[in-house]
DNA sequence: GTCAGAGTTTTTTTT
DNA sequence: AAACTCTGAC
């Protein structure tokens, strides 16, 4: 095959600013990309441009995802052009590439490669463990907030001595001592959060100028996607690396921002425009995957941000089907719709899969899941509780984790006593404080467990002390699956749930052959070590969860986690006042806006047919409420929808005499009424308990029964 | 160590 | 309304 040839390969069938995108190999690109216009396409033409044509070794190319599976994606999608070559590349996460970077370098910082990865979890327990150490009153002080606000902090590339508590709550007071104990117990357990992952990169990089002087050595050619939900820590890192050689291709889409809660700052794209002045820019516009009507109402909303760069989009796939927007009584026949729906589309010969279900949070999946099973329609619940948050899992991971890194207490103190040893609350204190007092880890301290002081179950403790050690030898050499036999066997952890008879048991056993599964798949695809496999565990998101999946199912998913994919039909359910947006983002302009922006990404996940549905009533913590439509429904133009279901706009006539239902206070009669339209007020008794009340019907929603 | 019953909390979004 | 956590009796 000749270089020409290649070229002309690569470029047929794109547009012109696709076709500049990818031929703009050497210096700052700025890619502004909006929804479904062919990115990855583009993306994965580049690196393929960049190593057929321009002969540059693969080795030399990054490129940054936001997901995993995107990663994957874009592994398999270049490999079809350059084959195996594209092992070579890094292609992955920012927070894998870090894993990857310190697990090499980790002897220059102050821990080991066998470093564990905290998950939210672990995280939550070592720091309200932080709090309780240092009497804080837990009660008083919300453990949740103030590992919100270190994340923040770390993101911000703060550490306990540079963090200044900027908020006047009263948990900001203590944050700061707080921080600097949780940092304390993570460098005594070898262990990094998720946050320290960019974070100790960074400093890292800053610390050893030779470090960074191969890695960007390595990494000539730059890549990253989503560009507008890098955070602070993450766009320092590609700056340093981008230092010296300037070829950094940033992709991204202001519009399509919606993690700036996690620290995303899409801020980064203007400071992109300030420290590589020589960049270029170039916008692609035309959209493939949406049909004219869905872009046309996605455009009508978004223009509706007042902070924004214009920018339209466009598509040629013709008109399409109107938008159905559909109001629904309650949950409950919100989901039935959705259910209508999909049994007609697979009527028709579509299939399940062609269908998602999108929501703002995950607890609205629980009522489409409630009919879902009920008409036994295959689904699959993308996020929420995870695979990997079930106690049985959570349990076997502790013990790989104990096993390949002794430093990590958490996991063992997690699987001291599971299954039952008669190792009790008191004999783990004993043995707490010897640690402490001896500074020794825990794990240290269980092997001198005959050295404890008055510790009752000696015998126990030791016996569990050979029992890790053992399988840290049989780790040695052992493929992932062999190790976890291994464990699960020696521990008697499997034994445990095989002698019960209880259901709940049973499915317990399910999960952990389905972890048998799992790490077979693992072994079969990278041979890697338990380490290797923990860290692709602790960072794998929802998404990629679900690949193991095959059977033809329709998903659900919180729109979040459906950024960067795209279905047939989609159906985004809850599109009301306080659900989408939601009430927590209400407060300032900046968190409606990226609600909006959220909206726009919802719609735009849609190819051919997208369901808006809102409910009259909803019920939340067991309380009825009535929202209004939301306000991003009525920034679409009418000419795109098509509205059934229950009239939204009640313009009922009260009068004396007249039988009504209020949501909180039930039924009632109408006694008197003064004032009209908008002002009307009703007196209203109620056969209940709260007796008589005055309504007034503009803000309270009442059903007229006669 | 287990269990029943009381009391409390839950709904943003997640690498 | 349902799921989780805590507490005290066995």
């Amino acid at each position: 095959m000749t270089k020409q040839l290649d070229a002309d390969q690569l470029l047929a069938s794109l547009n012109d600013p696709q076709r500049e995108a990818v031929v703009t190999t050497d210096g700052p690109l700025l890619l502004l990309a909006g929804a479904g216009s062919g990115k990855t396409s583009v993306m994965t033409r580049r690196i393929a441009y960049l190593t057929n044509v321009k002969k540059l070794d693969p080795w030399n190319i990054l490129a940054i995802t936001f997901t995993n599976k995107a990663a994957r994606e874009m592994n398999e999608r270049v490999r079809q052009w350059i084959g195996d070559a594209a092992d070579d590349m890094w292609m992955c996460t920012f927070h894998a590439m870090c894993v990857k970077i310190l697990r090499r370098e980790a002897r220059h910082l102050d821990f080991t490669p066998t470093f564990t990865i905290l998950d939210a979890d672990d995280q939550a327990s070592m720091i309200k463990q932080c709090m309780l150490d240092l009497n804080h009153d837990i009660k008083k002080y919300d453990p949740a907030s103030v590992q919100w606000i270190i994340s923040a902090a770390k993101n911000e590339l703060l550490t306990p001595a540079t963090f200044v508590a900027t908020g006047t709550r009263p948990v900001d007071t203590i944050v700061r001592g707080v921080f600097a104990a949780y940092d304390h117990q993570l460098r005594r357990a070898n262990a990094l959060d998720f946050d320290d992952l960019i974070g100790k990169t960074v400093l890292l990089f800053e610390t050893f100028p030779d470090v960074l002087k191969t890695y960007q050595e390595k990494f000539l050619y730059i890549h990253v996607d989503e560009y507008q939900d890098t955070n602070r820590a993450q766009y320092q890192l590609i700056r340093m690396l981008s230092k010296e050689h300037h070829n950094v291709c940033v992709v991204g889409d202001a519009d399509q921002a919606i993690y700036r809660w996690r620290g995303a700052d899409r801020a980064n794209l203007d400071y992109f425009e300030r420290d590589f002045p020589t960049r270029k820019m170039i916008k692609l516009e035309q959209n493939y995957r949406s049909t004219d009507t869905i872009l046309k109402a996605a455009n009508a909303v978004i223009q509706n941000n007042q902070n924004r760069v214009e920018k339209s989009l466009w598509s040629t796939k013709g008109t399409g089907e109107k938008i159905a927007v559909y109001a629904a009584q309650d949950a409950e026949d919100e989901a039935i719709y959705a259910l209508s729906k999909i049994q007609a589309h697979v009527g028709e010969g579509g299939r399940f899969s062609d269908c998602t279900v999108l929501y703002r949070a995950n607890a609205q999946s629980r009522a489409v899941e409630d009919v879902l099973l009920q008409a036994a329609i295959p689904y699959h619940v993308v996020g929420g509780m995870t695979f990997y948050d079930r106690r049985e899992i959570k349990d076997v991971m502790a013990y790989l984790r104990a096993i390949a890194n002794p430093q990590d207490e958490i996991s063992l103190l997690r699987i001291i006593n599971v299954p039952k040893r008669s190792i009790g609350e008191g004999s783990i204190r004993k043995l707490l404080d010897y640690a402490h007092d001896e500074d020794l880890t825990l794990m240290d301290a269980i092997k001198r467990a005959k050295l404890v002081d008055q510790l009752k179950s000696a015998e126990q403790v030791a016996r569990f002390a050979e029992m890790i050690e053992h399988l840290q030898e049989r780790m040695i050499g052992a493929t992932v699956t062999e190790f976890l036999h291994d464990v699960l066997r020696t521990s008697g952890y499997r034994e445990m749930y095989a002698q019960s008879s209880k259901e709940e048991d049973r499915t317990r056993l399910e999960n952990i052959d389905e972890l048998d599964r799992i790490t077979r798949s693992f072994d079969r695809r990278r041979r890697g070590t338990v380490l290797d496999f923990l860290a692709e565990t602790s960072l794998m998101t929802d998404v990629d969860r679900n690949e193991n999946d095959e059977r033809d199912a329709m998903r659900l998913m919180t729109v979040h986690a459906s950024k960067g994919l795209e279905f047939p039909v989609v159906f985004v359910l809850g599109v009301e006042e306080t659900v989408f947006p939601h009430s927590r983002s209400l407060d300032t302009i900046d968190g409606v806006e990226e609600e909006r922006n959220l909206f726009y990404v919802a719609v735009t996940r849609a190819k051919d047919k997208l369901h808006l549905s809102y409910c009259l009533e909803r019920s939340t913590f067991g309380q009825v409420h009535m929202n209004d439509p939301s306000r991003f429904l009525q920034e679409i133009p009418e000419e795109y929808t098509e509205r059934t279901g229950a009239d939204p706009v009640q313009e009922a006539r009260f009068e004396i005499g007249m039988t009504v239902r209020h949501p909180q206070y039930g039924v009632g009669v109408v006694t008197d009424l003064s004032g009209v339209g908008e002002e009307q007020m009703l007196t209203i008794t109620f056969r209940s308990k709260y007796g008589t009340k005055e309504i007034v019907p503009r803000i309270t929603r009442l059903r007229v029964l006669g």
